[in-house]
DNA sequence: CGCTCATAAT
């Protein structure tokens, strides 16, 4: 199991506590309803029947609307509030306010803002709420640009804004993130002083946060005198949108010192920092906490718990809670689903994740054989997980899902899609799921320029770079890391440079690290470690364990190891959390036979308390997943998978191929007798082996490695690759080795152990 | 005005 990251928990929750529930719980959503006679009121007539009531032409009270029209906001039916719509105008009700102004809502919330425009258009009584709601309509159709255009008219025509006008507008800024409006209108709040008001503060609060501006965020709550549940859970989700997950947990704390009590939509926020920070024993106390509030029987809520565990990797307990859930909606499945599939991401080292990814498949059959529909968070959830497991098989049969249940055309799966396809090796299948996408966001473009570059498709990744800003889309730092990486790649300095001005000039985005370790391993695969170096120390920012690692890798390659020594220095001094970094000074050590530091690295490692590298590979064929350890026999065909191994061994070397010395990785107590000498025989040697012995002829080979290949077994897999014309791919756990006829997409000086 | 599940990386 990965070390998860630690965190400082602000204490622990006082559960003697005894809060009243929040009155706005929506666990007590029971309104008090009942003076309407129940001939009359359409709450207990039929939906069809109240319609045909209204048909008939009769005037009828205001009241007897309401729920009508609600109905058709619900069921997103326009012609039937077409029918309401001309009952209204015929009797006369036209001229009630609340009832046209009820007409604007009903329109925007079908999506028919032409309609609401009209009706707002021909009612000259309108008032502030008319405008807010039409405001309010844009913004719920994703036009904030006109929603702000309205306001404007509103201000020309002397009409003077509400807070739920100001909480229209400011949504629409949120919207378009639009930070200069946003803050005219902040400036706005503080003339007409609205802004201690709490909806107002609310609004500002979310905004900011919206917008990235995490300080004036806070700043907005704080200015808040009478914080509410909403101020509070605002302010919480907040701290999660922004990086700040530690700090939400600290609200949630003071929030209760307070005695502010918190409501479901608290508890799920606070869920969600906890799976963030992974503090499953935060998560525990704020469980039995719910429980004694009484949220047991919210099934959302029991479902965030659900998926706090298993992602922690508390399997047991998520199970417990999943199977105490009679009726299971589609958010807890794909909660699960999800789950098993972000274990994947945080457990890369253990034979558990591969065992969770197959789980979440499993799920999904499940699923797929009840009555559920799954949706885009089902679809993109079980994508990812083929995407991990490199199982481009079952990627192919949830693809065919996606055009069955129609959810192909979704951007979110169409970026899922592309993005397994290019995890699973299939460029071309990519490409194709690109092309064919209705609409591309930013993350739809950046995963295909992305895949690109990881292909060694230096050209096409640039091109398609400038095509995406042609387009009209912004690129944002990650997009950057994709054109970076593919001028490093290809070992254009000057283009990469061209760009990382443009990244930092035309765009404004402040290099981070990921974007110096592309340059560095620029410099370092051209061989110019003196100019990485300089990088290194020219930096704004710390660097950090990979950099280091970088610069290791390519002195312990280009034998510069005066460099290479000074850098493992300043590594070890970062006491690294990465396992492999110590797995790569080992090897630099045991190779230039420095049996001293060899032993204060394995000190370290201990004192730091970090365990062996484990290394293993598993391989997929027809449903089916074969693990392998580092010479491990234990397997039915071991005699023939080394038989076939040694065979390919003797033709490589007649090739040209000489071993490397290298580290065993399973197994410290012999590590100094056998790197010298003998082969090695890696997890994935023995895998790809299997492949070869098992996949259908001519098929592509897809293994996964759980920790960096060495540099031995990437040289023998690029000799095994040109001797049987095999296409292998493997993803370690750095990135994705595409071998053929002797190559190797990465372009070969990676950062290997 | 707040919420759970989702897509991009060296």
């Amino acid at each position: 199991m990965a070390s998860l990251p630690s965190v400082a928990v602000p204490g622990t929750i006082k559960l003697d506590l005894d809060f009243k529930k929040s009155s706005q719980t929506s666990l007590s959503t029971h309104k008090n309803s009942s003076i309407f006679n129940a001939k009359t009121d359409p709450r207990c007539l039929d939906f069809r029947e109240a319609l045909s009531m209204i048909e008939e032409g009769s005037k009828v009270e205001t009241a007897f609307y309401v729920p009508i029209l609600q109905e058709c906001i619900d069921r997103n039916s326009v012609s039937e509030a077409q029918i309401i719509h001309t009952h209204i105008i015929k009797t006369g009700s036209y001229e009630d306010s609340f009832l046209t102004t009820f007409l604007v809502n009903v329109y925007a919330k079908c999506g028919e803002m032409g309609y609401a425009r009209k009706v707002f258009e021909n009612f000259p009584q309108r008032n502030i709420v008319t405008w807010t709601t039409l405001m309010t309509g844009y913004v719920y159709n994703s036009m904030p640009e006109l929603a702000i255009k309205v306001f404007q008219e509103m201000l020309e025509s002397g009409v003077y804004p509400t807070n739920y006008t100001i909480g229209a507008v400011i949504s629409a800024c949120s919207f378009m993130s639009s930070i200069r409006f946003g803050k005219q209108i902040h400036g706005y709040i503080i003339k007409y002083k609205l802004d201690c008001d709490t909806s107002t503060g609310n609004a500002l609060c979310s905004f900011y946060s919206k917008c990235g501006k995490f300080g004036a965020a806070v700043k907005a709550f704080r200015r808040i005198k009478e914080k509410n549940v909403i101020s509070w859970t605002t302010a919480i989700s907040a701290c999660g949108d922004n990086g700040r997950a530690n700090m939400g947990l600290k609200l949630f704390v003071e929030m209760l010192s307070e005695d502010a009590g918190p409501n479901d939509f608290t508890l799920t926020s606070i869920l969600s920092l906890c799976c963030l920070l992974h503090a499953v024993g935060f998560g525990e106390q704020v469980h039995s906490f719910s429980i004694k509030l009484g949220f047991e029987p919210n099934i959302l809520i029991r479902t965030s718990f659900m998926y706090l565990y298993l992602k922690c990797g508390r399997i047991d307990e998520s199970r417990r809670l999943f199977d105490g859930i009679e009726d299971i909606s589609l958010v807890t499945w794909n909660a699960m689903i999800a789950g098993y599939a972000q274990m994947t991401d945080h457990a890369k080292d253990s034979l558990m994740a591969h065992h969770s990814g197959t789980e979440a498949l499993n799920i999904f059959l499940r699923l797929m054989r009840s009555n559920m529909k799954p949706d885009l968070y089902t679809f993109s959830s079980v994508l990812t997980v083929c995407s991990s497991l490199i199982a481009l098989e079952q990627g192919e049969q949830v693809h065919a899902q996606t055009i069955k249940t129609g959810f192909l055309s979704d951007v979110v799966v169409g970026s899922s899609l592309v993005n397994m396809y290019n995890k699973c090796g299939s460029i071309e299948r990519a490409t194709k799921a690109f092309v064919e996408m209705p609409t591309r966001t930013l993350i739809s473009w950046t995963s295909m320029i992305t895949g690109f570059s990881q292909h060694g498709r230096t050209r096409q990744a640039l091109d398609l770079f400038e095509d995406m800003r042609l387009a009209g889309v912004r690129p944002n730092k990650i997009t950057f890391v994709g054109v970076l990486s593919a001028c490093s790649h290809a070992g254009k300095v000057d283009e990469a440079m061209r760009y990382f001005e443009m990244m930092k000039k035309q765009y404004g985005i402040k290099p981070m690290m990921d974007h110096y370790s592309c340059l560095i391993d620029m410099y370092v695969r051209l061989g110019r470690l003196k100019e990485a170096f300089e990088l290194i120390e020219k930096m704004d920012i710390e660097p950090n364990e990979f950099v280091w690692s970088l610069l290791i890798a390519g002195c312990r390659s280009l034998k510069n190891m005066e460099l290479g020594f000074y850098a493992a220095e300043r590594l070890l001094e970062l006491k690294p959390k990465d396992t492999e970094a110590y797995a790569l000074l080992l090897n630099m050590y045991l190779a230039e036979g420095r049996w001293n530091d060899v032993s204060r690295v394995r000190k370290l490692m201990r004192e730091e308390g970090r365990g062996k590298l484990m290394d293993w590979s598993s391989i997929n064929i027809k449903d089916k997943v074969y693990s392998f350890k580092p010479d491990g026999r234990s397997h039915h065909q071991s005699a023939e998978i080394y038989a076939l191994l040694e065979d390919l061994l003797e033709k490589a070397k007649s090739l040209g191929y000489v071993s490397l010395r290298c580290l065993e990785m399973d197994d410290e107590d012999v590590v100094k007798e056998k790197t010298v000498s003998s082969t090695v025989h890696h997890s994935e040697k023995l895998a790809v082996a299997f492949g070869l012995l098992n996949v259908s002829s001519g098929a592509p080979i897809r293994v996964i490695k759980s920790i960096s290949m060495c540099r031995d077994c990437h040289s023998i897999i690029k000799f095994i690759s040109e001797l049987t014309g095999r296409e292998i791919i493997i993803r370690d756990s750095r990135r994705l080795h595409q071998f053929n006829n002797g190559h190797c997409s990465c372009g070969d000086f990676s950062n290997l152990l």
